[in-house]
DNA sequence: AAGAACCGTATTGTATGCGATTATTGAAGA
DNA sequence: TCTTCAATAATCGCATACAATACGGTTCTT
């Protein structure tokens, strides 16, 4: 694509594209990875994607510099893959990793609900009751409403548990699935049964922790099972043809 | 402190130390960032500490570029705390974090004795208790080496379950606990005790995952209790003085 | 014509420079 | 002497510049 490699150009007069006067730490930096992590999940971007620094870099009105900086942080968190001199990719996690991460998001819910088990005060019971409803009005419609709403109910659990790194780790795990999902996920199979929800609301107003837990778990174990499936997308070209390779008694490298 | 503002010089010629081929992803950028990291927790760089990139870059031989870098993912893991316009420190976390940090711990190393339980081969049992021997041989010096060898005794456990993403939670989890201990921990309580750590392999390797879980939660709930004790030292001189301040009738503002 | 070496181009890795924001110090006023 | 304010110095935020590496295509060799 030898686009005239305008050099320069982007700049911008932009003192203050609305400025993050409310509470913006690191105004811009943090916004271009903010755009970046929202892109991903939104499969805007789709897994196994190539992520050219200038071109983003341009697309989003800010320089290398920024961009590589969200990349590393991407990277940690699992979103990018960074691969030594050859760029940033959307990650395309293996289906083992997949595995990994279900895991460990089953074993940091269950926390979730234990430390919420009769600790929830009527506010956010009620807080969360409404949620609910909104996910069963959305159930009808199509795909992406439904998604959001049904992971913003686990956002939302973490949040109360007032447990920062709880929520960070929750978050970054949901974040990941949402890949995940993207990758190996039925069309459009909605991902949470809205019933599930209700009962562990039920469970953790009765602050009974081992049935909160339980139904957390049995909860994400059904996800699992509902929505995830065999590898549908194949990201190389070698294991779309491994299998007709093998067939024919062909030895792939 | 005004070093004469030795500007640029520290440049290397080294086309190839030895080359990245090994495994090195991002070569200066990473060796950057891990050099940051030990220096944290191994307290070289003391919790609060002010970090000015131009000072660390001139240190390390590189550019503020990659320190700046090191400081972004350093933050997303809780060890430097990012300030708006007021740059880098070394994280200071409060009690309640504290708290936080330690109460996630706990549930990420139940998990990993779960996973476990029943599942280590003879091999990796010999491992850890080749590790356990070490402690014991090790545990009546003074701290650096015993501090060590508990912690990596934590995080051989989550190698070995295979989770990548256990493994680096577990990993950041225990980062922070160093830095915790540094503030709030007493001068050197061994923290881990040993025959917590044998109980807890015995266990294991009996396959009863519901009591290897008990022993991992108990045993570093004891750690807090153990170790964890009141503030001890203060992060700035108005909170070293305030008393002083009180107790002459003085009013600090 | 198949393969290998070579070169140009597109990107990445890192350093430096410029403007902006914040801390600090010194002076003037009360 | 204590406060308030201003000018200076130090740092940060970000863009750009330069060097290194990898990829693709072309040409030369066999």
């Amino acid at each position: 694509m030898p686009r005239p490699t305008r050099p320069s150009r982007a700049n911008k007069p932009m003192t203050n594209g609305k400025e993050t006067g409310t509470r913006g730490p690191v105004p811009r930096a943090q916004a271009v990875y903010k755009a970046l992590r929202r892109a991903i999940i939104e499969q805007a971007l789709k897994p196994g994607m190539k992520l050219p620094e200038d071109s983003i870099g341009e697309q989003l009105g800010v320089s290398r510099t920024l961009v590589r900086e969200a990349f590393g942080r991407l990277a940690v968190e699992g979103l990018v893959e960074l691969k030594p001199n050859r760029g940033a990719n959307v990650a395309y996690p293996t289906l083992e990793e997949a595995r990994d991460v279900f895991d460990v998001r089953r074993g940091l819910e269950r926390l979730v609900a234990e430390n919420l088990a009769g600790r929830l005060t009527a506010a956010q019971a009620a807080e969360l009751e409404a949620h609910v409803r909104l996910e069963e009005k959305a159930h009808g419609q199509d795909g992406p409403e439904s998604i959001r709403l049904s992971g913003e109910f686990h956002i939302k659990l973490a949040e109360m548990t007032g447990n920062a790194l709880l929520l960070r780790y929750v978050q970054e795990a949901s974040s990941r699935c949402s890949l995940i999902l993207a990758i190996y996920g039925r069309p459009h199979s909605s991902e949470c049964a809205v019933s599930e929800h209700r009962q562990l609301i039920e469970a953790l107003r009765a602050g009974d922790a081992v049935r909160a837990a339980a139904l957390m778990d049995h909860h994400l174990q059904s996800v699992v099972t509902r929505a995830l499936l065999a590898p549908r997308a194949e990201r190389d070209i070698r294991d779309v043809l491994a299998p007709y390779a093998l067939s024919e008694g062909l030895t792939p490298s």
